[in-house]
DNA sequence: GCTAGGCAGGAACCCCTCCTCCCCT
């Protein structure tokens, strides 16, 4: 597929498909928890994902992993996420957690909610950082079904925002822990999907390309 | 009590720059 720029977006192509062909595909989604929010002056302490194939989440292939940040985690971030010193301290690095992340994403497509700016800079940061043998992957920014579902200018696109839209009841997901948002990003993507194919929407979705550790 | 960075898009203007808002932790 022909490489090009979209609005100074790292687009590599648009892919058009309806939900049948789409389901061929198998995605990872994951979800990140940081110490903040630049990818330069911050640090992952969490990495949640878990595999899609034909239109369905397998709860029973994920993966997690604490990440040690190598600094004090700021304790506005602990409240927000729960998150401890003691939890990340004896965790690998995340140049290990990572390389493992890659292994498990193999050749799937990655999913995650605003990657585009703020998941996958995370993880080229650290690439890029680390100076690891790297590989590009595909993903997709899953605010992108909430965009062709309910337009972008009208609503909000928060994850919040969007399982309150779909119904989803979030007390059985522990929200801003990534396993928590990566399960309840699961159930919305799926609830998406099949809202844009009982619609007959056609679903595009713009691909972008990061990086990860080669493996 | 402490809460940040940067993209995307729009406006104004003429293709860059500036401004504001979203969205993530």
């Amino acid at each position: 597929m022909a490489g090009l720029f979209y609005k100074n977006c790292f687009v590599i192509g648009i892919i058009v498909l309806n939900f049948k062909a789409m389901v061929d595909f198998d995605y990872v989604l994951f979800d990140l928890e940081t110490t903040g929010l630049s990818p330069t002056n911050s640090k992952i302490i969490q990495i949640a994902a878990i595999r899609m194939i034909n239109g369905r989440c397998l709860d029973s292939d994920m993966f997690f992993s604490y990440v040690n940040p190598g600094c004090p985690i700021p304790p506005w971030i602990t409240h927000f996420t729960g998150i401890t010193n003691k939890h990340v301290n004896s965790a690998p690095t995340v140049q290990e957690v990572i390389l493992q992340f890659s292994k498990f994403t193999g050749n799937s497509t990655l999913i995650a909610h605003n990657a585009h700016r703020f998941d996958m800079r995370f993880l080229e940061a650290v690439c890029t950082q680390s100076r690891l043998p790297i590989r590009v992957v595909p993903y997709h920014d899953s605010i992108s079904l909430s965009w062709m579902l309910w337009g972008r200018q009208n609503h909000r696109h928060g994850l919040d925002a969007i399982v309150a839209r779909l119904g989803i009841a979030c007390d059985n997901y522990k929200r801003h822990d990534a396993r928590g948002d990566v399960l309840l990003l699961a159930k919305a993507v799926e609830i998406m999907w099949k809202k844009l194919e009982h619609a007959g929407m056609p679903v595009r979705l713009p691909v972008y390309h990061g990086l990860l550790p080669r493996i």
